[in-house]
DNA sequence: GTGGTCTAGACCACA
DNA sequence: GTGGTCTAGACCACC
C-alpha cells in the first residue's frame, strides 16, 4: 500500500497518515485482520518521527480502526464498529460537501456520479 | 440566519464560521447578493474577537464566495465559480468520508439516500 | 491543588496526574468551570515536560472530564457524562479491589467504613 | 475456573491473569490449598507464551497469594497475609474509583449497593 | 521483536 | 497568551 505524506499540508502528518490507512482498510488494500507495519518500520519508510505513527496508530486504535495486539502489534479490526454519534458526524461533513458542491454547479445527479464511482473502489466487506 | 459556534471544539472558530455560512449560502437563507453584517457587529453578535470575524470573511471572499466592496461591505458572490482544484478537493474528502462510511457498515444505498435528503435542503440556484 | 509525582512509579507520569486530577474534580478543589493552569506553566511546576502535560490534557478531554476552550485554555467540564461502559468497568475493578481486601482479611462492614470515610470527602455536585 | 485473556487490552497478559486468579481466589472457585495447574500447562490452556505464566505465577507468590513448592508446583496460600502498605494502596485505588463514580454521577447509597452485590459473591474465609 | 513513555527544544495555528 | 504538532533520540515493559 502505497502511502504519501504532504509535509507542507495544513493537516498534520498523523491526520494524514490515519486518512490513508482508513481509506486502505474501506478499498481492502488493508485486508481485514492483516498486519499493519511496525511503528518503527513505518515511520523510516516515510521518513517521519515514529511518535507521529505512535499517535497515529493510538488515534485510529481508539476509533476502533485496529486493534493492538501486544504480542504481534497492530491488526486491522476485525469487527465492524457502529457508532451512534457517527450518522449526525456524518451528515454534517456531507451537508458541507454537497453546500460546497452545489455552489460549484454541480448538481445531484453528477454528485451521486462521483459517489458511485467511490464507492465501486470499496471493496471492504464485513 | 442562526449561527452557532462551537467553544469547545476541534474545528476552530473562523472555519466554523466560515461553513455555516457556506451551508447558509447554498441553502438560500442568505440570497445572492445579499449583504452580510459588518465584522464589528458579527463578531459582537456571536461574542468573538473582530480579527476572528475577519479572518473568516478575508478566507471567503478568497474562496470566491462572497465578495467585499468598501463602501457597502461584504455581500455574496453573485457568480459561481469552478475552481480547478476543487473538484480534485472534492473527491478527495468524498472518498474519505465514504470510506468511513462503508467501514461503519453503511451500504451505497443508504448513503445516497441521505445525499438526496440533503440536496432537498439545497435551495441555490445560479 | 497540590500535584505530586513518582517519578518511580510503574504507573506513568501522565496517568498520575490525570488520576489525581480527577481526584481534585471529585473531591471540589478544582470548581467546575475552574480554568486549569496552562500547559506549559503546569509542566513547568511538576518539572516535566510540557507534551506530558498535554498528553494527559488530551487525556482528560477524551473522557470528558475537561472542556477546552480555544481562547482560555482547559477547564473543568460543567456537566456531569454518563458513560454506559462505566458502570460494567467500575463493577470490574471494585470486584478486584473487594477480591483483594476479601483475601487480606478485610470485611465487608470495615470495607463498607472506609469508603464512607472517602465518599465524604467529596463534595463535587452537579 | 474459566479465565479469559483479551489480547487487545492495555492491561498486560500477566496482570490480566493475576487479577482473574486474586478473584478466583476470593470467590472460592480456587480453595485453599488447591493445587494451580503447572506453568506449561496453564500456557498452553490459554494460548499463551510460558514466560508469561511463570511471570504471574511468581508475581501472586511474592505478594503472598499462593506458594510454590518445587514438588508439588503451585497451590493457593492457606493464610490470610495482612500487608502493611495494603491498607494504604486500597485506600488510594478505592479513592480513584469513587471520585470517577461521583463525576458521572453515582451517589453513595448506590454505590454501597453495588458493593453489597460483589460481596456475597465472595466465598472466601479464612 | 513490539508498542508506550518521556525529554528538550522547536515551530505553528488560533484568538 | 493558549494548545497542538513534530523531531531526534533515549529508555522501558511486554512477549
Amino acid at each position: 500500500m502505497i502511502i504519501s505524506l504532504q509535509l507542507d499540508s495544513e493537516t498534520p502528518l498523523f491526520e494524514q497518515l490515519r486518512n490513508q490507512i482508513v481509506i486502505g482498510i474501506a478499498t481492502g488494500e488493508l485486508a481485514e485482520q492483516e498486519k499493519l507495519p511496525s511503528v518503527r518500520q513505518l515511520a523510516e519508510d516515510l521518513g517521519i518521527n515514529t511518535m507521529t505513527v505512535n499517535k497515529t496508530y493510538a488515534l485510529l486504535k481508539q476509533q476502533g480502526y485496529i486493534v493492538i495486539d501486544r504480542r504481534h502489534g497492530a491488526k486491522v479490526s476485525p469487527t465492524a464498529h457502529e457508532s451512534p454519534n457517527h450518522s449526525a458526524e456524518l451528515e454534517e461533513q456531507l451537508q458541507l460537501i454537497i453546500a460546497q458542491a452545489t455552489i460549484r454547479g454541480m448538481d445531484q445527479s453528477r454528485f451521486q456520479t462521483l459517489c458511485s464511482q467511490i464507492f465501486s473502489r470499496m471493496t471492504y466487506q464485513h
